[in-house]
RNA sequence: GCGCCUGUAGCUCAGCGGAUAGAGCAUCGGACUUCUAAUCCGAGUGCCGCAGGUUCGAUUCCUGCCAGGCGCGCCA
């Protein structure tokens, strides 16, 4: 349990006594007593932690919030770590305690290490979350940049908070838009020598696949003995082998490696779908109707029911979901997370009623959507046009304004807000571009313990220095943020926020700078500069901590 | 028509049941003989889209409406 959160439950079971105490000497009478909830006001004259209990029982006790305020207070123990109490406002409880539990903070930072804020909420449970799932017939764009940076970091938070989480990329290699790419990528081929050989009407546009024809021609089979049909088959497995590496290769750049990347081609080639249609039938949840056999979704809330075999006798794209979320269940994961784009959102419901036809609860299939993402230049937004193959990749996006940048702003906002992302501020690398902000922070540490070390200034661990120095105004707020990550980290993780990450690492570095400015370290002496060292190392600690939650990297110099 | 997301400072966005609604950018004015000025300090700005409801208390929860984005296939 984290050092905040031990304080709040020390406030809250001496409220909660005193209340006890208070019903016992008949001055208030009620029911049951509320839970008790300690928040940190924003406010600094506010205390250090504050409870509303009194305006919650205010109504039962039909006694006014700051009456039993009052009486509260006067029922407190004594405590040697609390220093003052106020009731203020409405009727709120203002502690201020000691700066002790800030320096056991400091300790915990040091003991803990790289691992501070970790928790075992998720007691090992398995959890497999998928995203970006781009097809490979062409390259990423930014909603899968975007994709990519947010479930990268969601799955270390989850594993952060005690999860067994694995990550796992969805490649629809079996569809027919994979044949329409094995079609393009054949006519750029043979375009190559024959420059009046047409090109489809439905095929795929984008430069790459002329490229990809190219290194076709130097490093591929000889096309020239197959008939037609193989021709397409060869470049239609050729050419997503060489997609899918592609895709890889870029997000190896991007910092994010799954632990799996599972082929669609898989499921069909080991009859999966046909078992899982089964076993659906075997269930009830299947009927045929007007040639065509149907999964009853409805039966489960979905809006309709849904195609399973087509009167072609081929599968839906629904099917082949179906089967892969079954066989993900299959492995022994009991939450199964899926980071989707705004155009899947209507999928929820079936997939959700194909999890429970299948015999599993309702929420071991949470779906994420998360929304578009606009690009600005200069002010102005970015036009794409997917038709004519013209549009920023993720390999586009780092090679303009850097990883690091790039999954910072990626990271930066909630997933349901609508990403206006501003290529000229990421790519800048000045004061306004926030990552910078955060990184120089760290780069300030890093050289300030270079100094040390090269002056031979003694630098003791934490455990030894002097903290209760530390009690200027700025160092408290330096360590109250500390004391935060824990709880940032868990709220993150367990709600799905990674943005909240991102924020703490801006509000921690702004404290830092702040703190830079006002108190001189190597200048000073004895006690101070010692205890002053300890706390700049628990910064850089925890900055490395949230940069590498983020995926961001913590620079020794700028 | 139905569904999802959004509407908060000039701009981009936090906050999502509490006390005087915040940050960055932009604007203006200060601070480098001392550990990196990629920094700091100060200044001002808000019918929290609108209207009801729940509550001791609503930007936060509920309902309706308005506006914007995106979906709603025996496509994937």
């Amino acid at each position: 349990m984290s050092i905040a959160v031990k304080q709040k439950q020390r406030l809250a079971t001496l409220i909660k006594d005193a209340i006890e105490h208070i019903i016992r000497d008949d001055q208030l009478q009620v029911a049951d007593i509320p839970e008790i909830h300690l928040e940190t006001p924003r406010e600094k004259s506010h205390g250090d932690f504050a409870s509303n209990v009194a305006l919650v029982l205010a109504k039962p006790a039909k006694k006014s919030p700051r009456q039993v305020a009052e009486l509260i207070v006067e029922y407190l123990t004594d405590q040697e770590f609390i220093e003052k109490v106020d009731v203020a406002g409405p009727g709120f409880i203002n502690f201020f305690i000691s700066n002790q539990w800030l320096y056991d903070v400091l300790l915990t930072i040091e003991k803990e290490g790289l691992n501070y804020g970790a928790s075992n909420y998720g007691k090992g449970e398995q959890v497999l979350l998928e995203f970006v799932s781009a097809n490979p017939v062409g390259p990423m764009n930014v909603v899968n940049a975007r994709a990519a940076a947010i479930g990268d970091t969601l799955a270390r938070l989850l594993r952060a908070v005690g999860y067994n989480a694995s990550t796992e990329y969805y490649v629809n290699d079996a569809g027919v838009q994979t044949e329409v790419f094995g079609r393009s990528l054949d006519a750029r081929y043979r375009q190559l020598t024959d420059e009046e050989y047409p090109f489809p009407e439905d095929g795929y546009p984008g430069v790459y696949v002329s490229e990809l024809a190219q290194k076709l021609q130097r490093e591929g089979m000889d096309l020239s003995s197959m008939s037609d049909a193989e021709r397409v088959e060869y470049c239609r497995t050729w050419g997503i082998d060489e997609m899918v590496a592609m895709q890889r290769a870029d997000l190896v750049a991007f910092d994010v490696e799954f632990d799996r990347w599972f082929r669609e081609q898989d499921l069909h080639s080991t009859g999966a779908l046909e078992a899982v249609i089964e076993t659906l039938t075997n269930s009830g949840y299947m009927y045929n109707e007007e040639g065509a056999l149907w999964f009853r979704s409805t039966a489960f809330g979905d809006d309709k029911d849904r195609v399973i075999i087509k009167t072609d006798r081929t599968y839906t794209y629904v099917t082949a979901d179906i089967a892969y979320h079954y066989d993900k269940l299959k492995r022994g994961f009991t939450r199964l997370i899926d980071l989707l784009g705004p155009d899947h959102h209507g999928y929820i419901g079936r997939m959700k009623a194909a999890v429970q036809a299948l015999g599993y609860p309702k929420d071991a299939l949470e779906v994420l959507i998360l929304q578009y993402v606009a690009l600005l230049r200069n002010g102005q937004q970015v036009k794409m046009s997917k038709r004519a193959g013209e549009f920023i990749t993720l390999r586009d996006l780092i090679d303009e304004v850097g990883k690091d940048a790039a999954r910072y702003f990626f990271l930066m906002r909630s997933l349901d807000s609508h990403l206006d992302f501003d290529l000229t501020l990421a790519a800048e690398q000045s004061s306004e571009n926030p990552v910078f902000y955060i990184q120089y922070a760290h780069a300030r540490i890093c050289s300030i313990l270079a100094q040390a070390s090269e002056q031979n200034v003694q630098v003791v661990c934490v455990s030894e220095a002097p903290l209760s120095v530390l009690n200027k105004e700025v160092e408290i707020d330096l360590m109250k943020k500390l004391a935060e990550l824990p709880e940032e980290i868990s709220a993150a993780a367990l709600y799905r926020e990674p943005h909240r990450i991102a924020r703490y690492a801006l509000d921690l570095a702004g404290i830092f700078h702040s703190f830079y400015t006002h108190c001189h370290i190597l200048g000073e002496e004895g006690n101070i500069r010692i205890a002053r060292l300890a706390l700049v190392s628990c910064v850089r600690l925890v900055l490395q901590r949230v940069l590498s939650l983020l995926g961001i990297v913590a620079p020794e110099r700028m």
